[in-house]
DNA sequence: TTCATAGTACGATTGTTTTCGTAGGTAAAT
DNA sequence: ATTTACCTACGAAAACAATCGTACTATGAA
């Protein structure tokens, strides 16, 4: 039986995976050196919510050395997925059918990528 | 010059307009009434936020009889084309094809299904 | 040794979303 | 006419997310 709450990571959070499942590790700092390129924040707010985010399991950390290494506690795919299915249900009357022709519409592809989504297709013909 | 503030529905918010979208209009009892059979949740709570999502600007409602008669001011396609672009940005390096991809792993897709999506995809091309 | 630097911990504040209780009004039933 | 059943309005609490300031500690350089 299990009986941990399952957390999905917020928008905040969601970055800092961004950065964590780049890199595969990563000190606080290195994780806000990169945020900050693109957001204002401070340094302790990157750390209180990796800190949470701790708690919470959606990492783990090293504490061995003075300076802790973050590691990802959930895989980028496993995330993806749970919030398709989100969406899916939420906003696409659970049909992922709906979803990719939603996605199809929603931006220009190159011919690149429409070969690539056609034959990654014939995969499930 | 549009200065109006864009909102964009939370995950409460999206649920009412599930619900709209569904009927066209709809009071806050109908929605409520749809609402209360999957959550447990009190009348003036759906009241309220349908209060909140009118001045927001994300339904309008008429009300000229005592009871009054709530319509959804954004489209489900617009709304579902602003959450696409949010996922593909925040989980999904900014590229339409891997959630296409990501959207194709998710479930498993009937023949039908796939056979609209081959086909849909040829439109492209 | 002292000082500057870089790190963690954590409480407190702010903002937003969600929830609900209570007040007040209208209409219909008894 | 009174009571009951619904309705809206709205303030306020509770829950959650995001931010930051401050205190404290360790490390290394001067």
């Amino acid at each position: 039986m299990n009986r941990e709450k399952k957390y999905h990571p917020t928008e905040s959070e969601l970055e800092i995976l961004q950065v964590l499942w780049e890199k595969g590790k990563a000190t606080v700092r290195e994780v806000h050196d990169v945020l900050s390129k693109t957001r204002d924040t401070g340094y302790t707010t990157t750390l209180k919510t990796m800190q949470i985010m701790t708690e919470k399991g959606l990492l783990t950390r090293d504490t061995s050395s003075r300076t802790h290494i973050y590691i990802p506690a959930v895989s980028k795919e496993q995330t993806q997925q749970h919030f398709i299915s989100k969406m899916m249900n939420g906003l696409f009357d659970g049909s992922p059918g709906r979803l990719v022709m939603g996605a199809l519409d929603n931006k220009k592809l190159s011919k690149d990528e429409l070969e690539e989504i056609h034959n990654y297709l014939k995969q499930f013909e």
